[in-house]
DNA sequence: ACCCAGGGTGACG
DNA sequence: CGTCACCATGGG
């Protein structure tokens, strides 16, 4: 249950299974939540908002009477985490997640988005990332200044699209520029990734590889993280690392195994997965 | 100098 | 189908 109240353009959301920002924010599935005096500042939808914890609840600000519902599907809050992590509590592999990990929320970010930043993300570390994606957005993203805050959008297709490759690699993209601008071109030539949430997870993996720079391991980034694929099942090193410790005794799987022990986890395994890498990456699992 | 980071591509078997 | 060097960049 989660119970949502609205007063003076602040908005506050209240699940009843445990709610964690900081780790909602900092576990690696979006790269453009600054953490600032007592809180994160993001662009949600557009929207430059500010966000902030109070025991359970997640507030928001600003937030127009009608954006309530928009809020509540981006920060996931229709979804039953209480489940998930009952799940994760219940396997004796997966329990100990839940120590550093507990609270976590799957956002719904915006596709495009998605795809560039998960292009960036390729043999790169977070904090890189979150560097090269706040070039692009000071460079050409819109600069929005409304009654609250001034901030820049993530750009659009054709603003990327249109950049040189040597700004790219001047924003620090190395060898990744030729894949941005190749993919965001696609994207401002008409191809709708939105239809991607429609296909069945395969399908929809299939298609996002036809796009540069992305392989199984990004189009299951963009799937799960702005595509709604709760079962897609991002396998960074990270990953690897965790499900070869905590799944097979330390020894390395075939790809069957890895296959099989992935569908057992069930239809929401991408977002297990999620809590899963949060605690190797806490605990420094094998570094 | 070397290794690593939310890997992908292209060449070669 | 699988393997493997190579790819920019910055931090440890």
């Amino acid at each position: 249950m989660l119970q949502v109240s609205h007063e003076f353009g602040c908005l506050t959301l209240t699940p009843s299974s445990p709610f964690s920002l900081k780790r909602s924010c900092a576990c690696g599935q979006a790269f453009r939540f600054q953490e600032e005096e007592g809180g994160y500042f993001g662009v949600v939808n557009g929207r430059g908002v500010r966000l902030t914890q109070n025991g359970n609840s997640l507030k928001v600000f600003p937030c127009a009477k009608e954006e309530i519902l928009q809020f509540v599907r981006y920060f996931d809050m229709e979804r039953d985490y209480g489940s998930i992590e009952l799940q994760l509590e219940r396997d004796e592999r997966l329990r100990a997640c839940l120590s550093s990990a507990s609270g976590i929320r799957i956002f719904n970010q915006d596709p495009f988005e998605t795809l560039i930043s998960f292009i960036i993300s390729a043999n790169n570390n977070v904090k890189r990332i979150q560097k090269i994606v706040a070039g692009l957005c000071e460079s050409v993203g819109e600069l929005v200044t409304d009654d609250v805050y001034t901030y820049h959008r993530f750009p659009t297709p054709q603003a990327l699209a249109d950049l040189p490759e040597e700004t790219l690699r001047e924003l620090g993209a190395g060898y990744r520029a030729p894949f941005i601008k190749q993919s965001a071109k696609k994207v401002a030539d008409g191809y709708d990734l939105a239809a991607l949430r429609n296909l069945p997870l395969t399908e929809a993996r299939k298609e996002l590889c036809t796009f540069a720079g992305v392989g199984a391991k990004v189009a299951d980034c963009v799937l799960l993280f702005s595509l709604g694929h709760a079962n897609a099942f991002p396998m960074d090193v990270w990953m690897k690392r965790a499900v070869r410790e905590l799944f097979f005794d330390g020894e390395e799987p075939t790809k069957r195994e890895l296959e099989g022990a992935i569908e057992k986890l069930g239809p929401v395994s991408g977002i297990l997965q999620q809590f899963v890498f949060h605690y190797a990456r806490e605990s420094g699992l094998g570094a």
